[in-house]
DNA sequence: CCCCGTGTTGAATCGTGTC
DNA sequence: GGACACGATTCAACACGGG
């Protein structure tokens, strides 16, 4: 029995093991069993999401967007899925060590499920994170909400489980000497990252930017611990792992997959730890919402607001938008029809009237971006 | 049989009924049957998902569990609050109507499970809305990140219900013109915002912001609307309602919690009608048939249309058509044609020429519109 | 070299009314 | 209920080419 005697080696001699820094080619779970119990420090995981798209989808330039429609990403129903999702987390719960902890990223097709069969497992749930996108596509109907993030779970491997590796204090130096929250903002993996073949298409449909997962492995592993990728795409964990000292270990199917992964890493120089603050650091300054001032209470609706020649006055509205008999909008919207302009910054035109002076909106939008910075917008 | 009656008299008369703006006392899933079905436009739900400290979890049959706390027991305890949650969202889900959403908030204690049960119950989830704190609750021991949002589910009753309120337009206004994204910023409720009892303590543990219960109802409700809060606690959700010009339903089983609710929503005062009408996009403005720019003389038959660009022009015909060449048809088959797309928005597509100008011939439409809406039709 | 305008693209559960 | 016509709808980042 050559395949069970080879099991036996690796658990005897983890630390030397010869898959490690690897990408095992096959099935998840069947990859997941061959490996020893009790290997691995943390698991990332980025399951297909289930998406259950159809039809087609058009910009409104009438472009097409490329939709995720591989045929690792279709399932039959929810119980289907939910099988697929138990026997995988089941198979990666056994090689995790028992004060590993694994992190499962996914968006609101899949990752409730996810989070549900994991606390049944009996993974215990320490945060559920949150990847605000910089710059995430739009809803192109407008007919929802701009699906602006994607939610990651951090687990250990069960509750008894207290001592899983939390870098508290460099979290917190990273983020200005705050707490680091649950709620990070980066960009999605674009430009020279993005990998892509000799046509010029990319490479996987859903490549996770390298600074995601930096964090990811900054904050729950120490170096030279062993991080394993059930899905590994183009390899993203591997190119991370390896740049910041950790060992990693692949599970994927697909060779094009394994062939551009193993491409990418080979080209990864380890990197002296410094360079990590560059990936962790906050982000540009938030854009503030007209509508923040009324959820804060600096203006009321119904409040009047004057241009500064008093020529014009316009009512605020409950839903953030201003009229002015007839004309209802933005405030930029509206301060440009007032002035037949083509644009008009509605900030610095409009003001509120306190104790008989007109003050600028712009001096309540300080007041409010304020709020927001010490939120690390 | 008096219960039977009184339903029956509810769903013969639901603009009148006299539960409308009360707060219902009880068990809430009784209290939902109690209602008649169809007959609510949104549910807002701030369900409990404290799985030991509070006896209040009931399974289908109304038995009580034992609340345990344990660490053997976590998977009775999880079977318990999904039996809790799936009766409630049941019951929830019966008088909603066919094109109402719900929206149901928590953390990742409970949320999972949450969101899982409501796919499986039919719901369809709509997007995922994560409410950033300003200023969260530090993690005190350091071992975690800190927990500094919540997750919203909001979804609609069914798949197939496209008809579902969503104030896109206000939306965008208010955020500065462009997309209201899935992440939204909020203070946590503090201050004078916060309830509390003679002692100063506060009256609920878990009061919501009246900014994020505001924006809540300003997206996905119209003035006018019914909104069901089935754990109604301190009265957020009733609050901002009667402040916003909607109608709203409690349910509450404590008496302490419906006291302070009833005296809070007395004093609420509604916004004045002007400053709740909301912004409405192009979607809400009457059709305009092409051929009523000639009929109105703004068009003369034999004009010259030509896309923006100049790539093309066609010739406008007596009978509302288009031609080009051999291609002729309405404005908007013609423009796919050209341009050999699937469809074209013929309205801003052609425009016409004057002194030398290209001009868009939703300039006129909007002439021909405002002339209709002068003369009443 | 930079600047600017143009074009492309990203895990997406993305109509409605009339005949 | 099905077919068809109408017509509404996008943000940030990056690559590329020309001046």
């Amino acid at each position: 029995m050559p395949a069970l005697r080879h099991l036996d080696d690796l658990s005897h001699a983890p630390a030397s093991a010869d898959w490690l820094n690897t990408i095992l080619k096959g099935d998840c779970v069947a990859a997941l069993n061959r490996l020893p119990e009790k290997s691995v420090d943390v698991i990332f995981a980025d399951p297909p999401y289930n998406l259950q798209l159809e039809g087609d989808l058009h910009r409104p330039d009438q472009s097409k967007v490329d939709a995720v429609d591989d045929e690792w990403d279709q399932f039959e129903s929810f119980a289907a899925y939910d099988a697929f999702t138990r026997a995988w987390l089941l198979a990666a719960r056994r090689v995790l060590k028992p004060n590993g902890t694994i992190w499962v990223i996914g968006s609101y097709h899949n990752i409730f499920r996810v989070g549900a069969i994991m606390q049944d497992l009996g993974f215990w749930i320490l945060n559920d994170v949150i990847w605000r996108k910089t710059n995430p596509m739009p809803n192109f109907r407008g007919r929802r909400f701009q699906n602006a993030h994607e939610t990651m779970i951090w687990a250990s491997r069960d509750p008894k489980a207290k001592g899983y590796t939390f870098n508290y204090d460099s979290m917190k130096a990273a983020n200005d000497d705050v707490q680091m929250r649950s709620d990070w903002l980066f960009p999605i993996c674009t430009g020279n990252e993005r990998l892509k073949d000799e046509h010029g298409d990319k490479v996987h449909p859903t490549q996770k930017p390298e600074a995601l997962l930096a964090r990811v492995l900054m904050s729950s592993t120490k170096p030279g611990d062993v991080v394993l990728d059930p899905f590994f795409g183009s390899g993203t964990t591997g190119a991370v792992a390896k740049r910041l000292g950790r060992n990693f270990v692949g599970i994927e199917r697909q060779q094009s997959y394994i062939d551009a992964a193993r491409a990418r890493i080979a080209e990864v120089k380890p990197l002296e730890v410094q360079a990590l603050e560059m990936l962790t650091g906050k982000r540009a300054e938030p854009r503030v919402a007209f509508v923040s001032l009324i959820d804060a209470g600096l203006l009321q609706p119904g409040a009047k607001l004057y241009d500064s020649r008093r020529r014009w006055s316009a009512q605020v509205r409950a839903d953030g938008t201003l009229a002015c008999g007839d004309v209802a909008g933005s405030i930029h919207k509206v301060g440009a029809l007032l002035q037949n302009f083509e644009s008009c910054n509605g900030w610095t035109f409009w003001n509120y009237e306190h104790n008989g002076e007109l003050i600028s909106i712009d001096r309540l939008r300080s007041i409010a971006r304020h709020g927001a910075e010490r939120a690390g917008a």
